[in-house]
DNA sequence: GTCTATATGTAGATAGAC
DNA sequence: GTCTATCTACATATAGAC
């Protein structure tokens, strides 16, 4: 059963994604991106952390640019399909936008460092072609949010006078931002800060009942 | 006449400030750093932009650091100012927030490559001793903002159920990360961008008028 | 999977001529 | 005020032994 052609964690080839070791490896890295930048850190810096030299880094990744690219990769994936499911089951906009929001701030629990770094480092690294998917998903996401607020706004649920435009960069910087001073063990919870950031946002943009 | 103990800008030493030079090199350098990062810009990036070799920039600054110090340092002393009036002149809660909002906004002409530096990289500049000014900066800031909102819900402008705490960075990061997008030769004035927010934000958290 | 040893590039910064 | 020339340090990455 041992020579069996199906990859185990056994015989896998080390650089290649699955080992428990690379996903150790990766969080390592992924805490230090995150907290001290990608440019800051330097390899020496993850191996350190990790306990082991520089160079054995090697054995497990290509570059420091790979890291960095699986943490990203695996994010961005996690993120687009959670949005697209919560698109499909939304019955409608105002209640589409509630969860978009909901579901952001939800995956600070998963994604926190991945999503602390999508936030700093993206403008450097969109300049090397490798991480041109980064650009085309963040074109997604303001695809998929302002599609929501443009389907409120022909349903009467937000404001008419309100630059949908405007309103997403509004809705996105405030939750993604958030990232930068959550903490995963401090009082406020992930869904205890969506519902005050949803409260303050829908009373603000959502068009007010008629009496 | 030309004799005078006084230094004008003929024989003031060229590393001091004031020199015009000076200035024209910094601009430079804080675009670069705005744009690229301060780590990803190079001290031979700069002086390309400026048309001269990396040597000659050491003429004028002691180092990199000290560039960003200068920048960041007339921005944050601007700021600081223009608050404290903001704070003596409004006659309530509700025209201090719009007013503190509006202003910020309206540093986005002077100060916007400043201000981009000062989001993007004071996570790396607060590691080194010379730069514990930004956190008290960024503490100032918190305190202002914070004592405004207290007061408004004390006089009954602002819900009482808001968290303050969490309102403020609502805003805070509102304002400020629109310098990431922010286009000066845009057909988005800042004003019109303030005004725009402004009308989120207040209609979100002022308490509605009782009839 | 990690270590030893090292190649290679490039960054920040300096000294002195012009 | 800028250039020429160069120093020094450190970063990423590699090759092969264990």
């Amino acid at each position: 059963m041992v020579s069996t052609k199906r990859l185990s964690s056994r015989n896998r080839p080390a650089r290649e994604s699955g080992s428990e070791r690379r996903a150790e490896l990766l969080a390592i890295a992924a805490e230090l991106f995150a907290t001290r930048g990608f440019l800051a850190t330097t390899v020496r810096d993850i191996a350190d952390a990790a306990g082991i030299l520089s160079g054995s880094l090697y054995h497990h990744f290509d570059s420091k640019e790979s890291m960095v690219d699986e943490i990203l990769r695996a994010f961005l994936d996690d993120q687009r399909r959670t949005n697209e499911q919560v698109l499909r089951e939304a019955p409608d906009p105002r209640t589409a936008i509630t969860e978009l929001v909901r579901q952001s701030f939800a995956a600070m629990q998963k994604h926190r460092a991945a999503i602390a770094i999508f936030q700093n480092e993206s403008k450097y690294l969109e300049q090397l072609e490798r991480f041109d998917y980064l650009t085309q998903a963040a074109n997604d996401f303001e695809r998929t949010w302002i599609r929501v607020l443009q389907d409120g706004q022909r349903a009467g649920v937000f404001r008419a006078d309100l630059n949908v435009k405007l309103a997403y960069r509004f809705i996105r910087d405030m939750v993604w931002t958030t990232v930068h001073w959550y903490n995963p063990r401090g009082k406020l919870t992930s869904s205890a800060i969506a519902d005050q950031y949803v409260k303050i946002l829908c009373e603000g943009i959502a068009e007010p009942e008629k009496p």
